[in-house]
DNA sequence: GAGCACTGC
């Protein structure tokens, strides 16, 4: 460990004075320290009496003494009571409030119910071993940790170490082109999650458990969380769960993470992306001279439901011990190199957590089974008459249109059942759905009554439904994978793997014994893959090596892979990246890339907006109201009557546009946009989708900011709110400077074929443009389901199409 | 004539 922070944390040992005055300054931006500077002068006085303050107490306690701890003067609390519940934006108190102390909230209730929870924290599986976590951790700076579901370890690591003396923010100087700075470092720690609905509700959970209000609801709040669109945290936030793009983003302005002591990284098993090059970058971070943080080790606590933790601990084992002599070389160049210790423990622990699940039987089919909607129909029917109530049935199947079909074949069976049986609820739950009609399948079932719930993939992470205790299990799931040589991205269907088959089974075991029917033979399931493919060798990598080459990682074979990309994939993204110009002839990024890297958006995408800015002000208004479109979930619903379909056809007719499907987002965002009456309302009648509309507003309302900062817009012209005609021309040769690839001509026999390559390709008919005879076509995505498919269709001219192309050259 | 699931200052 480094002189210097040692010391430091042998003056911490007073916690008062360690905390007095070290807690408050690291974690925080700017625009908070303004904020926060100017209520500091009205705390002044308080901030000399140690004894008085409540809240850094409150940290020095154990865990397990939580509920003795926190006594709440009387006199205080009736105080409180008054305002309970005023907003907290609302000025602080004058005299009594100190640093991140909040007298406007009223913490006795959450303490109560802290104290409450306290009991059922312990009975949590990974509870008995907090003491075993916290030594490993003091010891070590990386510890894997294989917790099956249900054993509280997203909640309760963090509490584990948020007292933990390394936990704490050190004041250090960092040295960074010979120039001196003093920064405090560390003091929080982050726990990062595939999904935002998770970060959010863990960060609400773990609030409460704290006894603390829940992120920007009180300046003394210490649990915060940060997903896109919605960040709450505290000048206070200790403890902060955030999506694996939120902590990504955050290492684009801070590689080194500086305010943070530890980065617990959740659900691992899922390998997203994100969370491989999350950890790339954190391995280079634990095994680096941490100059960059002033010597202060990181903490990196990598969590994941399945055992397959040998890979892990390889890979971060070989990023410790890198040579030393490696090392060295490159610290010889620092001045204070010497101090920097390099003989901390190296070793990895790794913790295995008990899962609290009950057992589930597993059925297998005797033979092999060809049409699996058939033989789930059969199942459900002979589980409703066979097994005792209550217990619900969760199917999971491959899609929408399996679903469906299931859904009409069991409503139909059950109507000829016997009358005696409990009735049968069917609910289908996919993403598509509406947000109203998937709520229904939290709802507890009517009374005699059997919940069927058919699922896609969705409930095998993302949701949890109660009361399940029978599971079906088609053994299938539909799955894209990126073709790097065909540059499109196909949706098959494809055996799961035995890890998603063990987790789609537990969801039978989450409260009582249950079963699983598996709709294939024991034979088959030993054959699957043991984990699920990879994210990172499934996509197209162009956005994640942009990611890369933005943090200034340019020798991209050297990178730290999980799993590494096969070199054509990387290839062939690095050659993307080159052809729109985010990246130099020698392959660092340009500034055009670097532009692009901070925008939220693919680089093709980010490559439009740049280009639509040459265009003007209107045409760059006009693009970022379509790029929105473009970058969430469908807008518009699918029909499933036949009455509805055409209702909905004559209602969307004033928003199609000749010019195809860009023009038509165009003007759905217009309208919508200049709906002040009823969104929601004017939403049903175009059978458009409300909540993806309500996605499209927040990234154009993310884009305009962004394009403000960046002087690609001007005040004056975000507040026109006279509306232009949009130049259809501009605006879609503004596309192809990122989509001249992603074009198809006519050919005499009436089909497309793409300009590149000369593939076959069809107008999917979910576009405006479906079935037309156009010169050329540009698209925004390349798919193949039962063909080829081009989505997000627009028509073109070839020579414009030649010029975008003859640009790239 | 068609849409697995996530995600980003």
């Amino acid at each position: 460990m480094p002189e210097k922070v040692r010391t430091v944390f042998a003056d911490s040992d007073d916690e008062k004075v360690a905390k007095t005055k070290v807690l408050p300054q690291p974690t925080e931006e700017p625009e908070r320290k303004k904020k926060r500077n100017k209520k500091r002068k009205l705390d002044e006085p308080e901030v000399s009496n140690p004894a008085d303050q409540d809240v850094p107490k409150e940290i020095a306690v154990p865990v397990k003494e939580v509920e003795k701890a926190v006594p709440v003067p009387k006199k205080r609390a009736e105080t409180v009571s008054q305002t309970n519940g005023a907003p907290s934006s609302k000025s602080y108190p004058k005299s009594k409030s100190r640093p991140f102390t909040d007298t406007k909230t009223n913490f006795t209730p959450l303490r109560e119910k802290a104290k409450a929870l306290l009991e059922t924290r312990r009975k949590l599986p990974v509870f008995e071993n907090a003491d075993l976590i916290r030594d490993l951790l003091r010891a070590q700076d990386v510890m894997l940790l294989v917790g099956e579901t249900g054993s509280g370890k997203s909640t309760q690591i963090p509490q584990f170490l948020v007292d933990e003396f390394w936990c704490r923010p050190v004041p250090t100087q960092i040295t960074r082109d010979g120039k001196t700075e003093k920064k405090m470092v560390g003091g929080c720690i982050a726990i990062t999650q595939p999904r935002r609905v998770a970060a959010i509700s863990l960060a609400r959970r773990v609030a409460e458990e704290m006894g603390t209000p829940l992120g920007s609801h009180s300046p003394a709040s210490k649990v915060g969380y940060s997903v896109r669109f919605d960040t709450s945290t505290s000048p206070s936030t200790r403890v902060k769960f955030l999506t694996e793009g939120m902590l990504l983003q955050e290492m684009l302005h801070d590689p080194n993470l500086t305010k943070y002591s530890a980065i617990v990284v959740d659900e691992v098993h899922e390998r997203g992306i994100n969370v491989d090059l999350t950890l790339g970058f954190l391995r280079n971070l634990v095994s680096g001279k941490k100059e960059g943080r002033g010597g202060v080790p990181l903490k990196v606590i990598v969590m994941s439901a399945t055992a397959d933790m040998e890979s892990l601990t390889d890979f971060f084992q070989q990023g410790l011990k890198q040579p030393e002599a490696q090392q060295k070389a490159i610290e010889s160049a620092e001045a204070d190199a010497d101090k920097m210790d390099t003989s901390s423990p190296k070793d990895i622990s790794v913790c295995r957590i008990k899962g609290r699940q009950f057992a589930v039987k597993t059925i297998y089919s005797p033979a092999p089974v060809h049409d699996f909607v058939d033989a789930a129909l059969k199942i459900i029917f002979q589980i409703h008459q066979k097994e005792p109530m209550p217990g619900d049935i969760l199917v999971f199947l491959t899609g929408q249109e399996t679903v469906e079909a299931l859904e009409h074949l069991v409503n139909e069976y059950a109507m000829s059942m016997d009358p005696s049986l409990p009735k049968i609820l069917v609910l289908p739950l996919f993403a598509a759905l509406p947000q109203a009609a998937q709520q229904r399948v939290f709802a507890p079932a009517p009374p005699r009554t059997r919940k069927v719930v058919l699922s896609t993939n969705i409930a095998e992470t993302s949701v949890t439904v109660s009361g399940v205790r029978h599971v079906i299990d088609c053994g299938k799931a539909k799955v894209k994978q990126f073709r790097t040589r065909l540059g499109l991205d196909s949706l098959l269907v494809k055996p799961i793997s035995k890890s998603a088959a063990i987790q789609r089974k537990g969801r039978a075991g989450r409260e009582a014994p249950g079963q699983c029917f598996r709709l294939y033979t024991e034979k088959d399931y030993l054959a699957l893959d043991e984990t699920n493919t990879p994210e990172i060798l499934r996509c197209d990598l162009s956005q994640a090596l942009l990611n890369m080459k933005a943090r200034g990682v340019d020798d991209i074979v050297g990178f730290p892979f999980l799993t590494r990309p096969p070199r054509e994939a990387l290839e062939k993204a690095l050659l993307q990246l080159l052809n729109i110009n985010a990246l130099e002839d020698d392959g660092k990024i340009s500034a055009v890339g670097l532009h692009i890297a901070k925008l939220p958006l693919t680089p093709t995408l980010g490559r439009v907006l740049l280009a639509a800015a040459e265009n003007g002000h209107e045409c760059l208004l006009d693009v970022i109201d379509i790029i929105s479109c473009l970058s969430v979930e469908n807008i518009f619903l699918n029909t499933t009557s036949e009455e509805k379909k055409e209702a909905a056809e004559a209602a969307r007719r004033d928003l199609y546009r000749r010019e195809g499907d860009h023009l038509t987002m165009l003007m759905t965002v217009r309208v919508y946009a200049a709906e002040q009456a009823d969104r929601k309302a004017w939403a049903e009648r175009h059978l458009v989708s409300h909540r993806a509309m309500q996605s499209v507003m927040d990234v154009r309302k993310q884009l305009r900011t962004q394009c403000r900062q960046a002087k690609l817009l001007t005040n004056e012209a975000l507040n026109n709110t006279s509306l232009h005609d949009p130049s259809p021309i501009l605006i879609l040769q503004s596309f192809l400077a990122g989509f001249a690839t992603n074009t198809a001509r006519l050919v005499p026999d009436g089909s497309y074929r793409t300009i590149v390559g000369n593939q076959t390709v069809a107008i999917h008919p979910s576009s405006v443009l479906y079935g037309k005879k156009l010169e050329a076509i540009m698209y925004n995505e390349f798919v193949f389901t039962n063909r080829s498919y081009a989505r997000g269709v627009s028509a073109v001219q070839m020579d414009w199409v030649g010029e975008a192309l003859a640009g790239k050259d």
